[in-house]
DNA sequence: CCTACCGATCGGTAGG
DNA sequence: CCTACCGATCGGTAGG
């Protein structure tokens, strides 16, 4: 029998529809039959694609990410390494804010990841990929005569962490204004280890 | 009918039941006559204290978050500013750290928050009192000559932010010493506004 | 023995 | 503050 389609992009299909329903209802309040029904296929055929439940979370919560990585590859186009961080910055905060429901299952799926100790190795994946982005930048700041020598590691979490913890935050309080922030980040975190 | 303890106790008494379940098997694995039964009373009982699981889960998240009002008191004590903002720092993150069942629930808590507008408020005020100790703590310095005038809000939100940030990465990354995160947090938010 | 599924139903639980 | 009980639903699995 010949697959009607390529697994992974069966997969795809799946987790976006996945997303659809998380987003829209919750995840706890969403069934597999409900995202196997909007994928076009049974909750059966579903157990095929994902072991459980748990699982599609992670996929979901990699293919919501994946805009993350985007940005990532477009700092890299900017001037100077500096401008790549901000732009990376500023174009993060801003596609969380502008995806509310998106953070919210976000922060759902690290909870879920920090509570399960099966889980956490798909959390850790995803946070080790943005420290070495940070890391990196900063290396090649240096390197370039950018930026002075410096404890590189701790400065690349400490600033992903800022940047995490600042999202749910700016959901509710309207008053924090994006350039603001910007402009505090850049203060704190770029500023100082310029040449 | 005399109540035969008084009507916040038994409250007391239910959270405390709460968070010890929550924390084995995490909120969603626990169910509401799970909670009753560990309190010493009936699922009826129980919805007479609680109108909803919601809010016995804010109601669990305030008590956890208690120690964190006992650590910015202490702080207070300290000699200088920037001693108790570093005190504070220090054992904000310690006490995370040692608990990471209690910051797995606190972060599914935020997520929960986040995702429904009726539990917001409760998120806002949780912040809003630890972003103004922040602000307090600041003004203080300036005051006392301390510390240079800046954007004192916006400091305090960024520190919160990336302490908050912070614990997620530490509980899974080993390499992350509490000294050296602490000595991080020190260069990135105290050094710079210092005289 | 493998793949890509399906219709039907299980044992157990939920908040109220 | 309880017993009794509901309408509905869940994630996961069976055989084919």
């Amino acid at each position: 029998m010949v697959p009607r389609k390529p697994r992974e992009e069966r997969i795809n299909e799946i987790t976006q529809a996945a997303i659809d329903v998380f987003l829209e209802k919750g995840y706890e309040n969403t069934t597999m039959d409900t995202i196997a029904k909007k994928a076009g296929i049974s909750k059966g055929g579903l157990y095929h694609y994902f072991p459980s439940k748990d699982m599609v979370l992670v996929s979901a919560n990699e293919k919501i990410s994946e805009k993350v990585g985007e940005i990532m590859e477009s700092a890299g186009c900017c001037s100077s390494v500096r401008e790549g961080i901000l732009y990376y910055i500023e174009n993060y905060i801003r596609y969380w804010l502008e995806h509310p429901k998106e953070t919210a299952f976000l922060f759902l799926s690290i909870a879920k990841m920090l509570e399960n100790p099966e889980l956490l190795k798909y959390y850790q994946q995803y946070t080790s990929d943005y420290v070495a982005f940070f890391e990196g930048a900063f290396n090649l700041g240096i390197q370039l005569g950018e930026f002075k020598p410096h404890n590189v590691k701790a400065s690349a979490i400490t600033l992903m962490a800022a940047l995490d913890g600042v999202l749910s935050y700016m959901i509710f309080d309207e008053e924090l204004v994006l350039e603001e922030v910007v402009k505090q980040f850049e203060e704190k975190f770029i500023t100082p280890i310029e040449v």
